[in-house]
DNA sequence: TCTGGGGTCCTAGGACCC
DNA sequence: TCTGGGGTCCTAGGACCC
């Protein structure tokens, strides 16, 4: 018996909870994303694998997707129904013998002892489906980058083994951005070190990695390329290090009246959002999108209260330009920094 | 009428202290 | 007249993920 870690990961997974509640939209390319009106600012949430096909895709402007696929059903995000189905996955996961890490509405690690990993995870795939209606895909490791990783390669609805033993045959020719935590950004830096590949970035010199990138994420990413990791599944509960609200508007803002007006009205909304859980806050952060797309923060250690304090962040800005955005964030003082 | 909203972690520079 | 080096904390920005 060894212990394994299973990634689960839910298929096109807000698309298909409101294909689940409307089944007559089976079949048919549907987009979820802002408040369902494609002519919006706004950005798609998930599309399901029949609008895919007509190239629209998570995190693409709602418009964009509109023009790829107009036929497409749009529908609002409604997160309460999506928490809850989340919740139902969760607990179906909590009946295995496992250690379970829930990581995001639609993803959670475990840790299992098992020989026979594969036929466990084909059960756990059944048994979310009958439990919830909804396919995921499992990848299977030896540790959370391998079983994660091996997630993405099962998709659709598979289930995908990816260890030590075959992480070069599968890994080593693929673009660095394959792997988890390597962005566009990233990969291009890489790129103009002359590093494409995984088994480049893995072969690649150290010091040159750190002077490009930091003494830590350097290092790290040579690690990425390896496929260790030395990261546990937890089943600890998470400990969030702040919460923050913050709201696009449909169009700019103008003159720092309204922008002080809109400023007080979210801080209202994060502290009823905070409720009376009576974290200590230890700063509050303004974030301010000018148009067209340029975005600055300025922050104050708390001081009164959440709205006196984003009003004195809101000071430290020039406001003289129309603002696209606004955002107000606290940071908890009992984080678990240390 | 491109470019959401919720987060996390790391980096670099300046302040400050010894 | 010239001008150290560590360490830590704070802050804003960047990158990434779902």
């Amino acid at each position: 018996v060894s212990r394994v870690v299973l990634h689960l990961d839910l298929d096109e997974f807000i698309a298909a909870v409101e294909v689940l509640r409307r089944p007559e939209l089976a079949g048919l390319p549907v987009v979820v994303g802002g408040d369902g009106d494609p002519t919006k600012r706004g950005v798609v949430s998930t599309a399901n694998y029949e609008a895919r096909r007509f190239g629209v895709y998570s995190a693409m402007p709602l418009r964009t997707a509109y023009k790829r696929c107009p036929q497409a059903v749009f529908l609002q995000v409604d997160g309460e129904a999506y928490e809850a189905a989340s919740r139902t996955v969760m607990a179906t996961l909590r009946t295995f013998e496992a250690v379970v890490e829930v990581a995001g509405w639609d993803e959670a690690f475990l840790e299992i002892e098992t020989d026979d990993p594969m036929t466990l995870a084909d059960e756990i795939q059944r048994a979310v489906l009958k439990t919830t209606g909804l396919w995921c895909s499992i990848g299977v490791g030896d540790n959370k980058l391998r079983a994660k990783l091996a997630s993405g390669l099962a998709k659709p609805r598979g289930v995908f083994e990816l260890t030590r033993a075959n992480w070069d045959e599968v890994m080593a020719g693929q673009p660095t951005s394959e792997l988890w935590g390597i962005g566009s950004k990233t990969a291009g830096k890489l790129e103009a070190l002359g590093i494409r590949r995984i088994e480049q970035l893995g072969a690649a010199d150290e010091d040159e990695l750190a002077r490009a990138f930091g003494p830590r994420t350097g290092p790290w990413l040579r690690r990425l390329a390896s496929g260790e990791d030395a990261s546990r599944v937890s089943a600890e509960p998470y400990i969030p290090r702040g919460h923050g609200k913050e709201r696009t508007f449909q169009r700019d803002l103008e003159g720092p009246e309204r922008i002080r007006v809109e400023t007080v009205r979210l801080a209202r909304e994060l502290e009823s959002d905070l409720g009376n859980e009576g974290r200590p806050v230890a700063r509050v952060v303004v974030k301010v999108r000018f148009a067209p797309f340029f975005t600055t923060t300025r922050g104050v250690a708390f001081e009164g209260s959440l709205e006196a304090s984003a009003l004195a962040a809101l000071e430290r800005f020039r406001l003289d330009r129309p603002v696209r955005l606004l955002g107000v964030r606290v940071e908890f003082a009992d984080g678990t920094e240390g």
